[in-house]
RNA sequence: GGCCCGUUCGUCUAGGGGUUAGGACGUUAGAUUUUCAUUCUAGAAACAGGGGUUCGAUUCCCCUACGGGCUACCA
C-alpha cells in the first residue's frame, strides 16, 4: 500500500453472492501483473445496486481472495489510503461529475420515465437512445432552458446520461487484442446517474478509477462493448493523461453448450463454480465451492492461471511465485475458453503428490474427524499419507483410500473369498497368526519374506492366499500393496483382524 | 436485427510463410502392481470453408460460415 507505486490494478466484483471463477481468474490475473510490477493489488466493492447488494457478500469475497493468497494491499474491510472502497459509500461524489459533465455540454438530464422508455421499446424492439433521437425525448436537450430548470425544481426524477458525439470513432489499444474500434454513431447515450442518485458502472468506474489512481484496467471481455463509452467519460472529464491501459480477458465458458459458464451449470453437470461454498440466506441454497469440494488453493490457482494463458514452454504446473514471474500480458489468448472439470481434477492431484505431508495434515485430520477418527499420531496418519497419497485426486477422496487404516472392516467381500475359502486355507491363517505373534520386529520386507515362505510351504498358491489376506485385512480387492498395509497397522491390528476375518469367512 | 470480439486434435493450448503441426487433460491398447488405483510406454485425434498475395499459406489479406459477448435507470 503505497502511493507513489505507478502500477495500480483493482479488483473490483458486485457482491451478489458467491464468487465465480471468472471472477476469480480476473482478480488473479490483476493480482499477477499488479505483483510482477511491484505494484498494488486492491479490492474495490461495487454495490450501487442496492437490490441486489447480499449481506456477508463482502467477506466472502475477502475469505476467497485470502484462500487462493491473493490479499488486496486495500479493500473495503482493511482499509487504504484512497478509500473508501465501498462504491456506495462514495455516492456525494458522482453527481457532481455528473454535473460538470453537463456543463461542458458532454452530458444533460433525462426526464423520460422508465416506463415511458419501456412503452418505447415495445414499439421498436431496436430502439436507443442515441444521437438520432435524443432530440425526441424529453431531456435538456430537447427542452427550453427554463423548461429544464422548471423540471428540476419541481424535484422531478431524473437522470443524467452522456452524449456520445456523432460520426467519430472511438478507437483505444487493448493489451491483449491490439487496435479496436467503434462507431459512435452506433453508440447509446448512457445512463451515467439513476434517478435515485446512484452512478451506473460506467460513471462509477471512471470516476473510482479515477480517484485510487488505477493505472490498469483488466475485467471480463463482456465489458468490451462499453469500454468506448469509458475512454469518452475519461476525455470529457478531462482525465486523458490519466487514463489506465485497458485489458478485456476472454471468458470462461460452458463445457458443453454455448455461452458463459454460470452458477447453473455447476449444478447440472455436477462441478462448482463458485471458490468456496455460498449459502444465499434468500432462498436458503447452497452454492459448493472448489475450496470444500477438496480442491487445494494451489491447484485452484494454477488451473485458472493456465486456462487462457501460458508461458510458451510445455510448462503447466505453476506454484503463484512461478506464476507471477512468468505472467505477461502478452500471453493471454482472444479466445474463449471452455471450462473443463476433468483438467482441473487433475491439477488437484498433481498438488497434492507435490505437497508435503506436514501441509496437508490439517486438511487430512478434518476428513478423519468427520468420520469420527481422531487420537492418532500425526506420525502414522502422515506414514498412512505416504502410502496412499498419489491415489487421491481430492483430500476428501483420503477416507475412501485410507478408511480401513483407522476402523477394522465391519464387511468382507466374501464372494471374491468364500468360493475357494477351505479348511486348510483356514488352518494356514490360523498357523500364521500364531507366527505373527512371535515376531519382534515388525518389519515389512521380514513379513513379506515370511509369508511367502509360508505359503510355499503349505503348498497352495499364491493367489490364492494373498488375496483372502488383503480382505482380511481391508475388506475388498483394493489398496496398496499387502505388506505395506500390515507394517503399517502393527503386530496386533493384524493379528486381531485375521481373527476377526477367520469367523467372518467361516460363518455360514 | 445492429455492433464488437473470436476460430489449431473432443477440451485447454504451442507454433508460425517451407514443421513428421508439439504438449497436456480425456480416450484406446499394452506393461508394471499376483488387488484396485497410481505409474510407465505406445496409439487414435486438429489448422472452419472459399478466394486472393506468394515459388510456396495452417500462418498475411478479404469474404463467408460458425461461436461468443454487448445491445437496462445490472454489473
Amino acid at each position: 500500500m503505497s502511493s507513489e507505486r505507478k502500477v495500480r490494478v483493482r479488483f473490483a466484483p458486485s457482491p451478489t453472492g458467491g464468487l465465480h471463477l471468472g471472477g476469480v481468474r480476473t482478480a488473479l490475473f490483476n493480482y499477477l501483473y499488479a505483483r510482477k510490477h511491484q505494484g498494488d493489488f486492491i479490492l474495490r466493492v461495487e454495490d450501487t445496486d442496492q437490490t441486489r447488494f447480499v449481506a456477508g457478500a463482502e467477506e466472502y469475497i475477502n475469505e476467497c481472495l485470502a484462500w487462493c493468497g491473493l490479499t488486496p494491499d486495500e479493500s473495503p474491510l482493511k482499509g487504504g489510503t484512497f478509500g473508501p472502497y465501498r462504491q456506495s459509500e462514495r455516492k456525494p461524489s458522482y453527481r457532481q461529475f455528473a454535473e460538470q459533465l453537463i456543463e461542458k455540454g458532454y452530458a444533460y438530464y433525462a426526464f423520460d420515465t422508465a416506463a415511458e422508455l419501456e412503452e418505447q421499446r415495445k414499439d421498436q424492439p431496436n430502439f436507443r437512445y442515441s444521437q438520432e433521437n435524443r432530440l425526441n425525448l424529453r431531456n435538456s436537450l430537447s427542452l427550453s432552458k427554463e423548461e429544464t430548470q422548471e423540471l428540476l425544481l419541481a424535484g422531478i426524477p431524473h437522470t443524467i446520461r452522456i452524449k456520445v458525439p456523432t460520426d467519430e470513432t472511438v478507437s483505444f489499444t487493448d493489451m491483449i487484442r491490439g487496435q479496436v474500434s467503434f462507431d459512435t454513431n452506433l453508440i447509446d447515450d448512457k445512463v451515467l446517474l439513476k434517478a435515485d442518485g446512484m452512478p451506473t458502472y460506467h460513471l462509477a468506474v471512471v470516476v473510482d478509477d479515477k480517484a485510487m489512481e488505477i493505472s490498469h484496467v483488466f475485467r471480463g471481455e463482456e465489458w468490451l462493448p462499453s469500454a468506448p463509452i469509458h475512454i469518452l467519460l475519461w476525455e470529457y472529464l478531462g482525465w486523458n493523461e490519466h487514463m489506465p491501459k485497458w485489458a478485456h480477458l476472454p471468458l470462461i465458458l460452458k463445457p458443453d453448450g454455448n455461452g458463459k459458464l454460470s452458477k447453473r451449470d455447476g449444478d447440472r453437470l455436477g462441478f462448482p463454480v463458485y471458490a468456496m461454498n455460498w449459502k444465499d440466506t434468500q432462498s436458503d441454497t447452497m452454492t459448493k465451492g472448489f475450496r470444500e469440494m477438496g480442491f487445494l488453493p494451489e491447484a485452484f490457482v494454477n488451473m485458472l492461471g493456465v486456462l487462457g494463458w501460458n508461458d510458451g514452454t510445455e510448462k503447466e504446473l505453476f506454484s503463484l511465485e512461478e506464476l507471477i514471474e512468468k505472467f505477461s500480458v502478452e500471453r493471454i489468448s482472444k479466445a474463449g475458453a471452455k471450462f473443463d472439470f476433468e483438467k482441473a481434477k487433475w491439477f488437484n492431484h498433481e498438488w497434492i503428490k507435490k505437497t508435503s505431508n506436514e501441509a496437508l495434515l490439517p486438511q487430512i485430520k478434518d476428513v478423519l474427524a468427520t468420520h469420527k477418527v481422531e487420537n492418532v499420531s500425526d506420525h502414522y496418519i502422515s506414514e498412512v499419507l505416504s502410502t496412499v497419497k498419489e491415489r487421491l485426486t481430492f483430500i476428501s477422496d483420503f477416507w475412501e483410500q485410507a478408511s480401513f487404516f483407522f476402523v477394522q472392516p465391519d464387511n468382507y467381500d466374501l464372494t471374491a473369498v468364500k468360493p475357494k475359502w477351505s479348511v486348510e486355507k483356514m488352518s494356514f491363517f490360523q498357523e500364521v497368526n500364531v507366527e505373527f505373534s512371535k515376531f519382534d520386529s515388525w518389519d515389512a520386507s521380514a513379513l513379506e519374506t515370511f509369508f511367502k515362505g509360508a505359503i510355499q510351504a503349505s503348498g497352495m498358491k499364491m493367489g490364492e492366499l494373498m488375496m483372502p489376506f488383503r480382505i482380511m485385512l481391508v475388506g475388498g480387492k483394493f489398496g496398496p500393496d499387502v505388506f505395506q498395509i500390515v507394517s503399517l497397522l502393527g503386530k496386533e491390528e493384524v493379528i486381531a483382524r485375521v481373527d476377526k476375518a477367520l469367523i467372518a469367512f467361516s460363518a455360514e
